[in-house]
DNA sequence: TTGAAAGCGCTAACAA
DNA sequence: TTGTTAGCGCTTTCAA
C-alpha cells in the first residue's frame, strides 16, 4: 500500500488501491504466484495458495479490471445501443440481452441514442467506444438505431435487431410482416371491407408491420387507405381514436402496437364509438396489459426477451470467429381476443 | 501493424489492432506526441499535429480503452444493480440514471440481480466488479436490491434508491409514505370506513407505501385490515380482485402500484363488482396507461426518471470527494381520477 | 515543442 | 512448483 496524502476522497481511495504486489509481499511469494492463484492458470502449492488467499482476504484485494483487460484483450462487456430504453418492447429486449449475456459472463452497458442526427450518434458512439467493449447490439427499432448501424465502425463485432431483413451486419429478426399479414387477414375474414392502419414511428420508409398490412390488403385487392401516423405515447393513439370516431368508412383498425391500440380504443370510446361492436381494433406485441384491457386486445405476441437473447447469441458466435446466421427468424403468434368482431352498423356520435 | 497469421476471426482482428506506435511511425513522430494530440494535454506543432491526425485517419486508429483506463485510474462507467430491469418503475429509473450519466460522460452498465440469495448476489457482484467501474447505483426496490447493498464492498462508491429512508450508504429517496398517506386519506374523506391494502412484494418487512397506508388509518383510528399480498404481475391483482369481490367489508382498496390496481379492477369487474360505484381502487406511480384505463386511475405520480437522475448526481458528488445529502426527498403528487368515489351499496354477485 | 524513459497492474513466457 | 523477465498500449515524467 502506498501512502495516503490528503483527506481521502473517492479518487484518493482509488489511488490508494491495494495491488497485486502488496498481496505478494504480505504472502511472501512472487507476483506471478499471486496471479496464478487468482486465475487458476497453473499449479500452486497448497501452502502458498493458502497464504496468498489469506493475504487477499486481509488486504481486501480485488484485481484491477483495467490491467487485466489490457493484457487479456478480451473485454467482457458488450454495448447495447437503443433509441429508447424503457418502453415495453425495448426494455424487454434489453432484458433478454442482459440475462443471456450475464449467463455467459458478460456485462452489458446500455446507451440511449437521442436521435438519428449525426451529432447524437457520434456522441453516443464516442462515449461507448471509449470503453473496452467486445461488441455491440443495436436495437434497430427506430431511425436512431438505423443511424447507429450506419455509423458503427466496421471492425466492431455487432449484431442488430429488427423486424425486417436488411443487408449489412448480422441480425436477429422477428417476422413482423407475417404476423401483421395474419392479423389483417383475420380482420378481413371477419367481413371488413378494408383495414385502416395507425402506425408507430417507423425506423425507415416502411417497417415490417406496415409492409405486412399492405400486402395482406393487396392480396385480396382491398382498398389501401392512407396510413395514419401516431407517436409512441398512448395519448397520441387516443387523439387518433377521437379523429376516426367520426369516419364511417373506418370499421377496423390495425395499430402499430398495443399501447397505441389502447389509446385508439380509448379515443373511440370517448366519442361514443364501441369496440368491437362499431369498430374492431387490433394491436401488436401482446403487452402485459393487453389481456387485461377492456375489451381485451386481439394482437400478435412478440417475444422480445428471447429476441434479445438470440441477438446476444449471434454476437457471441461472431466473437468466436463464426459467421452467425444473418436471418434467424421467429413468427409471432396471433392471439384473438375481444377487440375484434364482424363489422356492425356504425353508430356515429353527433 | 503486426502480421496476420490465420483466417481473420474477431479475436484475431482484435489482436491485429492498430496501436499508437503504428500511428507514430506513419506520422514520423514519437509515441508521446501522438498521445499529446490525442489528449490535447500539451502543445504540438501544427505540422506534426496534422500528420498525426492524418495517420489516425488512414489507419483508422482508436486508442485502447483498456490501456487508458490502466494509466488514468478514472473509469468512466458506473454500474446499476436492480432486481428487475424492464418493469415500469425500474426501467424508468434506469433511464433517468443513464440519461444523466451520459450527459456527464459516463457509460452505465446494468445488471439484473436474480434474487436475494447469496449466490445470486455474489454472481452479480463478481461479474461487475471484474469490470472497471467508478461506482454503483443500487435500486433497492426489492429484497434483491437490499441484499446487494449489504454485500457491496465498502470501498466502492455507491448510492441506493428507495422509498423509505435507511442507514448506510447515501440514498436517493421518494417520499412514498406521505403519498400513500394522502391517497388513503382521500379515500377516508370520501366516507370509507377503512381501506384495504393490496401490496406488491416488499423489499423488507415494510415499505413506504404500506407504512403510509397504516399510519393514515391509525391517524383516524380506522380498523387496520390484514394486508393482501400480490405479486408483480397484473394477473395476480386480477386474482385478488376476484377474491375480494365477494367480501362486503371491502369498499376501498389501496394497491401497491397501478398495474396491480388495474388487475384488481379487472378481477372485480370479472365478478360483476363495479369500480368505483361498488368498490373504490387506487394505484400508485401514475403509469402511462393509468389515465387511459377504464375507469381512469386515482394514483400518486412518481417521477422515477428524475429519481434516477438524482441518484446519479449523488454518486457523482461522492466520486468527487463530497459527502452528498443522504436524504434528498421529493413528494409524489396525488392525482384524483375516476376509480374512487364515495362508498355505495355493494352489489355482490352470486 | 519534442523524444527517451518509466511505469500503470496485471498475465505470459521462460528458466530454474 | 516457483521466480525472473517481458511485455500489453497508453500517459506521464524528465531532459533536451
Amino acid at each position: 500500500m502506498r501512502i495516503v496524502r490528503r483527506t481521502m476522497s473517492a479518487v484518493d481511495s482509488a489511488r490508494n488501491k491495494v495491488v497485486i504486489g502488496d498481496v505478494a509481499r504480505l504472502a511472501g511469494v512472487s507476483v506471478p504466484t499471486v496471479s496464478r492463484v487468482l486465475t487458476g492458470a497453473a499449479k500452486v502449492s497448497d501452502d502458498k495458495r493458502l497464504r496468498v488467499e489469506r493475504a487477499i482476504e486481509t488486504l481486501n484485494y480485488r484485481p484491477s479490471a483495467a490491467a487485466r483487460a489490457l493484457v487479456k484483450r478480451q473485454p467482457k462487456m458488450i454495448a447495447v445501443f437503443a433509441g429508447d430504453t424503457s418502453r415495453y418492447g425495448y426494455a424487454e429486449t434489453i432484458r433478454g440481452i442482459e440475462e443471456r449475456a450475464r449467463a455467459d459472463g458478460y456485462v452489458v452497458s446500455i446507451t440511449k441514442v437521442e436521435g438519428p442526427a449525426d451529432d447524437h450518434i457520434d456522441a453516443a458512439l464516442s462515449l461507448v467506444l471509449g470503453q473496452s467493449i467486445a461488441g455491440a447490439v443495436v436495437l434497430k427499432f427506430d431511425p436512431a438505431g438505423v443511424a447507429v448501424v450506419r455509423h458503427l465502425p466496421k471492425d466492431i463485432p455487432a449484431v442488430s435487431i429488427s423486424g425486417l431483413p436488411e443487408q449489412g451486419m448480422p441480425q436477429a429478426l422477428i417476422d413482423e410482416e407475417t404476423a401483421a399479414r395474419k392479423l389483417v387477414a383475420h380482420l378481413l375474414a371477419l367481413g371488413h371491407r378494408t383495414i385502416h392502419h395507425v402506425r408507430i414511428p417507423p425506423s425507415r420508409a416502411e417497417d415490417g408491420r406496415t409492409t405486412g398490412w399492405r400486402s395482406a390488403l393487396e392480396a385480396v385487392e382491398a382498398p389501401i387507405p392512407d396510413v395514419i401516423d401516431a407517436g409512441w405515447e398512448p395519448s397520441s393513439g387516443r387523439a387518433i381514436g377521437k379523429e376516426i370516431a367520426g369516419r364511417e368508412d373506418v370499421t377496423a383498425v390495425f395499430c402499430g402496437n398495443d399501447e397505441i391500440a389502447m389509446g385508439v380504443i380509448k379515443g373511440l370510446e370517448d366519442s361514443g364509438v364501441r369496440v368491437p361492436e362499431d369498430v374492431s381494433v387490433v394491436g401488436f406485441d401482446d403487452h402485459p396489459l393487453a389481456e387485461m384491457w377492456r375489451p381485451s386486445l386481439t394482437t400478435a405476441r412478440q417475444d422480445f426477451a428471447s429476441l434479445g437473447a438470440r441477438a446476444f447469441g449471434q454476437l457471441l458466435a461472431l466473437l468466436e470467429g463464426e459467421t452467425p446466421e444473418s436471418l434467424t427468424s421467429e413468427e409471432p403468434a396471433v392471439i384473438i381476443r375481444d377487440s375484434t368482431s364482424a363489422p356492425g352498423v356504425r353508430r356515429v356520435s353527433p
